[in-house]
DNA sequence: TATTATTATGCAACCGGTTGTATTTAAATT
DNA sequence: AATTTAAATACAACCGGTTGCATAATAATA
């Protein structure tokens, strides 16, 4: 049933259908009102692939799920979920918006340009740097409109947005520096950029508090868990003697604890962990999670809005939001 | 930049360029090269929304999320996440889809009946029952190809695929039966048809082992996490002889973990737990979660394939995947 | 009642591609 | 060289709506 079906039966033109439709003073009430409740009766709906196709007043949005190489860790982690939701929040607010969703599904990532360079969307949102900074560059070239969530890298042909990651890295650091504590581990795959961040953020306030950094304490891990918790065992055989641990995630994070646990060591007595991103459940796993919150509803808007502003004024540029440590700490000891 | 323009550009048809573009054996080798070489000089893209009208061989799939009447639930639980992920694939491996995703926003929940009616999508997946099942049922007068992760209700008319939730409910209290615990305690909302099943199912688990269901010991919370705690909390005040508990979710679990170690009980010492869903995260907490598991990869899989069937047959039969208990638990002594 | 102003509706072009069919061009056959 | 056959390209209609402009219908004015 199309329009001209529609116009047919009531007896008038397609073009006073459309119109009173889409409630226009230019038809009279009662045809309007005669015309609607035809639509509503023969369930008529209107096509709105023809209607936006012709109109072209609505902006296409691809946001693009990247995995982290780990085919898992995306789905797992409700960060991402948690942006997805303030992106789709923030793109609703501006209206007149379709977000269309793709993520990765295969391990190749040239998906990501493939994207910008066929679909035509007005527009892209990665969320997720990952490991493809090479990849969003080339995409980029096809799709001039793109914010990626993460941090700022050389020779970068795209805009991103994302938290203070070496502030966040220092001062969760200082958190635990702080608290007394002197030996310190990191966990985290530093060849993600915003870890990297963190990292250097954590090297640079133990260097400041005049505290050796000490090389063989840092191990690298995946985002998953099961590599998180071989790495943290293993850690935990070869250097004992931490009393301090920065986690990249906060998945991270209570898979060290776990670990940390099975070893036969108490959190926070122990060791003390921190974490990053503050997902909901770190405020009621147990122990409670010292984490370092990146405000997700101000990023999903600031996505948007840098990205909106690179499709009005064809320039933007990269910026950052808050990063704070939450007041609650796991450091506290429990009786 | 338009087809036409390119056409014009390289001295042929519109025809012409659109099957060189195409890749068509109708048009030369040579002329096709030349084409193609001149799209990509001058950055020509295909409009995608052009063609879709056009062809119409691409299916537009709606999926919905909604919240669970309280406005972070679905922002945070993980679970909602990975589904999301699972009917991408789903739909990726179907090939000639797009997913447009669309989220609860306000706390009007008629945007979902809204969107059926206004949005001309070729089928709708909604991604949590919640408490719409009215709304639900509206929504699928005007687009009756919709398929509700959920369960099944009286009066249905839409298509629900779901895990078996009274099963689960079930297999949960028989397992911490089977490690000899005796006083039960469930923490849900019964009002969520999914939670009801698998209370019905724990209170018929205990009821064939010949325990009396005891009433006082049953407590409403929502999915989010501070209520789940003041409930728990208040639970543990009321009627502190339990030894098990039910969680409805693990985030409710993992909740439910914290208000009883806050207490100064210990699990699984002292009170076992097991959760639903058994998200990534149960397994690296500490203590390790028992849950059961719901296989969202068949989840998703699952909802597609009954969507296209809806969508092919005009027809289709709510259906269940597998449910079952993860073997780890958390009731196994720690030393 | 004839004429003008106003309002309601219809016509046809258009959005940017795709595709069946007609036409041109080149190659093959006699 | 003339004719048939095949290959390459062009033409024009179409997808399902929207919208500027023309026309028909109605109301207002002389």
């Amino acid at each position: 049933m199309k329009m001209s079906d529609l116009a047919k039966l009531a007896g008038v033109s397609k073009s006073t259908v459309s119109r009173a439709l889409a409630g226009s003073e230019r038809v009279t009430k009662e045809t309007r009102d005669r015309i609607q409740q035809l639509a509503k009766d023969h369930n008529y709906k209107l096509d709105t692939r023809a209607r936006n196709f012709r109109k072209q007043d609505i902006l296409t949005i691809g946001v693009l799920l990247p995995s982290n190489g780990r085919q898992d860790w995306l789905a797992t982690d409700p960060f991402v979920l948690e942006m997805l939701g303030s992106v789709a929040d923030a793109l609703e607010a501006k209206g007149n918006h379709e977000l269309l969703l793709a993520k990765h599904t295969n391990n190749d990532p040239s998906w990501i340009s493939e994207f910008a360079r066929t679909r035509s969307v007005d527009g892209i949102i990665v969320i997720g740097q990952s490991l493809y900074h090479a990849e969003l560059n080339l995409a980029a070239e096809h799709q001039p409109n793109m914010v990626v969530w993460g941090a700022q890298m050389p020779e970068q042909k795209y805009v991103t947005v994302g938290s203070d990651n070496y502030l966040g890295g220092k001062i969760a650091t200082e958190h635990l520096l702080s608290q007394g504590r002197r030996h310190f581990a990191f966990l985290g795959d530093i060849r993600y950029p915003e870890t990297k961040l963190r990292y250097q953020g954590y090297r640079d306030a133990l260097k400041e508090a005049g505290l050796d950094y000490r090389t063989e304490l840092t191990t690298e891990s995946e985002h998953a868990s099961d590599a998180a918790m071989e790495s943290m065992a293993e850690l935990l055989r070869r250097e004992p003697s931490f009393d301090a641990l920065i986690a990249a995630s906060d998945h991270l994070a209570i898979s060290a604890i776990k670990a940390i646990t099975d070893h036969g060591l108490k959190v926070p007595q122990d060791v003390a962990v921190v974490g990053y991103d503050n997902i909901t459940l770190a405020s009621y796993s147990t122990p409670t999670l010292s984490s370092i919150t990146q405000d997700r509803q101000a990023a999903g808007k600031l996505l948007v809005d840098t990205l909106f502003t690179l499709m009005e004024e064809g320039k933007a540029e990269s910026t950052m939001i808050e990063t704070r440590l939450m007041a609650r700490s796991s450091t506290s000891a429990k009786q």
